[in-house]
DNA sequence: GCAACGCTTCGGTGGCGCGCGAAGCATCCC
DNA sequence: GGGATGCTTCGCGCGCCACCGAAGCGTTGC
């Protein structure tokens, strides 16, 4: 458990680590620049991930592409997330980068920011979804919303589940699980959003204002 | 996220985490015992982490009991362990200690090791609870099982929730949250089980034979 | 009041590991 | 082939932090 602990504590590597939170695989060169480290660097950091088991690396032509190496992971970040944010709050200078990054963005395959709290909470209202202490369920009207909605999920989950997950900057639930991410899928497939230069932060089109406004019942 | 990751990263504070993690309250100087460092050093170590918020101090008299902040402190470290579980396969001598523990311990609140699986395996076989990649849920029959053996659980919950937590010794897994906490806690009470000397360790009494090969239909 | 105990704070020491420069190995393009 | 690009390995320096000994503070018990 250090060890795992230990290769997520080192700032180098959490810079890495949060950048391929959302599930996207980069190159070493574009992993050392997010870190803020030279590439000889980032590469040790990239080796010792993946020989420990966070990463995997898929080799093509002359680049590297890293990324997580499963959902494990990425559930194992989210709950670090979860405590980290709970803890102190403390002093943090916010950047123009950051702020767009409240509104919206991706949290591994689903959204996140002020769009992923306001779709957990239109649904709740709706009564689409419960959500308790320890993860959400969806109800039956909820199911009819989503397939309306045209989200679909793999059927090898005996029922589409739904869990939910703490956000860090609006500090209370977004949606994630399997019906997080049909969601967030569907939502790019109707073009509601895009993503940004800044490949995490996303864009809501004007589309994608009308279809919230619409079908979810909120305004962003 | 690395500053949280970097506590659990170092040796001794894991020691100290793994031995709060059935969610104990210890003293400062048991602890030391467990990470097997000197008192003193330990007390910064202790210091750190409920200065950053894993830890709570209780003060009773001229002892200082420290247990974990909250469940998703645990559940961090669960996700950790699940992690570092899961990767790599590594040569690690096996002590005495650790082949007891392997049979049946808890898992902050509810039950892990062959016990534990076994339990979820049961209920899955008896189409009490179905498992999926994501969680767990109760089924009626389920519900009327726990009801019958005479598990209860707060009613805040809106429903009887369910998740399951990777088993690190079994790689399999075993019920936590509301419903897994309800059987740990009813078989405690039936006299099923008792804690050993080392109290994440776990004993199972004849009467726990009988119960569960009756109940579940598994021996153990 | 004094001694024992539990725990913490302080200072000094040692070692692990992050970081970069330089060099080496692949791959791609012309 | 030659040069550019992407990435890695090697070696070294330096800083941070865990660790312990010693001392200080509060509580308990006789």
């Amino acid at each position: 458990m250090a060890e795992i602990a230990a290769l997520v504590g080192d700032p180098a590597r959490a810079n890495i680590l949060s950048t391929l939170f959302d599930g996207r695989a980069l190159t070493a060169t574009e992993l050392s620049f997010a870190a803020r480290v030279t590439p000889q660097t980032a590469s040790g950091h990239l080796a010792k991930m993946t020989q420990a088991g966070l990463l995997t690396v898929l080799k093509q032509g002359r680049h590297r592409y890293y990324r997580l190496a499963s959902p494990m992971v990425a559930q194992m970040l989210e709950s670090i997330i979860a405590v980290a944010a709970a803890a102190p709050p403390r002093y943090r200078p916010r950047t123009a980068q950051e702020v767009r990054l409240r509104v919206a963005r991706t949290c591994y395959d689903h959204f996140a920011g002020k769009l992923g709290v306001s779709i957990a909470d239109a649904l709740c209202d709706l009564k689409h979804v419960i959500l308790s202490d320890d993860g959400g369920e969806v109800t039956e009207s909820g199911l009819a919303f989503l397939k309306e909605l045209g989200a679909s999920f793999p059927a090898q989950t005996r029922r589409p589940f739904c869990r939910h997950c703490l956000d860090w900057t609006e500090r209370r639930f977004h949606l994630s699980g399997v019906v997080g991410a049909a969601i967030t899928a569907r939502c790019f497939d109707l073009g509601w959003v895009r993503r940004e230069r800044n490949p995490r932060a996303l864009q809501i089109t004007p589309k994608g204002q009308e279809g919230f406004r619409r079908s979810f019942g909120f305004s962003i």
